[in-house]
DNA sequence: GTGCTATTTGCAAACGCGCCGCAAATCGGC
DNA sequence: GCCGATTTGCGGCGCGTTTGCAAATAGCAC
């Protein structure tokens, strides 16, 4: 997970070189490929948990940039479709990248006690959001979805606690 | 004290006199019957739709209190289980008076637009959420949802101008 | 009613997240 | 290499929310 691996010409070249979704929609856009902005992305490459901005402006070390950066890139990101943006109810945004070619939309379960997240497969059915829709007269439906819980860990002490 | 009797004219007596529901409640975590909690529970009961704690805070009128107490009591009464708190996703926490006897469970259709809130009773499958569950070794789980979209209304008006 | 105590309130300050304006640095096309 | 548009760093600001503390208040026993 360190950096410190100039023997590794692959990982060097991921840090370094933008992938091509990314220069392509960049340059559509008339963005620049900064610094900062691979940077970015590439912590995002390397962590499969959305990140909060503090997250990422921490995880990006001795490449670090200003919060407010990190902050306007994220923005042009989602803007681009190149992030999405996730909102846990904590009052602080979270981002993942998007898998190329995807629309990244899917939901997570969240513990509640150690802020354990698991990416999950299951979506509000589709035929149920276009009857609530039809039903209310309302267009363009899209929804918002997380899960709370305790992990089985959690639920162990927390029955050990009690 | 009775039941409460929203439909006769004493509006003022609804002010005065807590429900029972409240004063039982109230007296089980031993917290008092103020002249604040009152009033803030009085706006929620007047106000069919969920209300950010600035919002409760104007509606007060001359019953107003300062604003640090809304949010205190609004805390309160939740842990109570007398209000039930939605996230919208716009940074503000909002809150619905819980009916008597149930937990307030349900989710929101919300015009991205005009901000127009519809109560839905749609709700994710406790089939899925059950599996869901079992699968990833989660207890205790919940799930925040709220639905976004156009109402009827405004998807004419977006049709019309572009 | 009176007095006592734990709770609650008002006030002001502070917090965290996110955003903005501006001057300087940087990227990318020429 | 040069130039112009974009981007960055920096400082500050706004908003929603929380907190510390002294004063006010509700509820209870008498």
């Amino acid at each position: 997970m360190n950096k410190p691996c100039p023997s590794h010409p692959h990982l060097h070249r991921l840090v370094q070189t933008p992938l091509g979704e990314l220069t392509d929609k960049l340059r559509k856009h008339a963005r620049k490929i900064t610094g900062p902005r691979q940077a970015i992305l590439d912590v995002l490459r390397r962590h499969q948990h959305p990140l909060a901005n503090r997250e990422i402006h921490e995880a990006l070390g001795d490449q670090g940039c200003d919060l407010a950066t990190v902050y306007r890139n994220l923005h042009t990101l989602e803007e681009m479709g190149l992030v999405r943006r996730f909102d846990f109810g904590d009052g602080a945004a979270r981002f993942e990248l998007v898998p190329e070619g995807e629309d990244g939309h899917h939901h997570h379960l969240i513990c509640t006690r150690c802020s354990l997240i698991v990416e999950i497969e299951e979506c509000f059915p589709p035929e149920l959001e276009a009857a609530l829709a039809r039903r209310h007269g309302f267009a363009e439906i899209t929804h918002r979805l997380e899960f709370f819980g305790l992990c089985r860990r959690c639920a162990k002490v927390a029955a050990t606690q009690s």
